[in-house]
DNA sequence: ACATTAAGTGATT
DNA sequence: AATCACTTAATGT
């Protein structure tokens, strides 16, 4: 399939033709791995990445070297955190990091002043996932401030089986530790804790939600 | 059989 | 809820 054809297939739908044409002319498709660190805090940005197919996170790593997910990113999304520094092409205040393998369409940030000033359909998508951004950003606010470990970890659980399409849930306590900023004890603990009251099944590398 | 890694638990702060 | 210290269970070699 050649550049515009995958274009207008993921973003056709938001995207007018000649918005189209301009992205499939400018900007690159590439293939990466899961894993791959498209930006590293601190990198000069040349490019925006907007995902086309598979998840991205967007984490931030604190003094200590612990990674806090800010936010995931699915299909024709893309990292608005980019588009606030582009104007002046400062540093990246962020990691961009794959967590499954990705198509992204790479658009050089220096033309992007010229999108905002031609394209209606880029205003309107960028405020959009503003505003996505934004609710996200809340929510995970309301749930850090008003919610306890255990409905935080169930939570969690049901947005991956929901992500997954599945209710078994590949994970091991240690990795909703630190997705969570928490320790694996307690979320053993309060693991176990839900089995009791018959809300999970747990093996060993995977949990059941009932 | 042994080593490694995940998970469970009591005690302490 | 965090941390320590230890046990137990599952899995790979």
């Amino acid at each position: 399939m050649n550049k515009r054809a995958k274009l207008e297939k993921v973003l056709g739908d938001i995207f007018s033709d000649k918005l189209l044409d301009n992205l499939a002319k400018h900007g690159r498709i590439y293939k990466f791995e899961e894993g791959t660190h498209i930006i590293s805090r601190g990198d000069e940005i040349e490019d925006i990445p907007i995902v086309l197919s598979g998840t991205a996170k967007v984490v931030r790593t604190d003094d200590k070297g612990e990674e806090h997910i800010l936010f995931y990113l699915n299909p024709t999304e893309a990292c608005t955190a980019t588009f606030s520094i582009c104007s002046e092409s400062k540093k990246s205040e962020i990691d961009f990091i794959l967590e499954t393998d990705a198509e992204l369409l790479l658009y050089p940030v220096k033309l992007m002043d010229q999108l905002t000033k031609e394209f209606p359909s880029w205003r309107y998508y960028v405020c959009r996932n503003y505003n996505n951004r934004m609710k996200e950003f809340l929510e995970t606010m309301d749930t850090i401030a008003f919610m306890k470990m255990d409905e935080r970890i169930l939570k969690y659980l049901q947005k991956a089986s929901e992500a997954l399409k599945t209710s078994v849930i590949p994970v091991t306590h240690q990795e909703i530790a630190n997705d969570l900023s928490t320790s694996r004890v307690v979320v053993s603990r309060l693991l176990k804790q839900l089995e009791r009251e018959g809300k999970i099944k747990l093996r060993r590398n995977r949990i059941e939600l009932l």
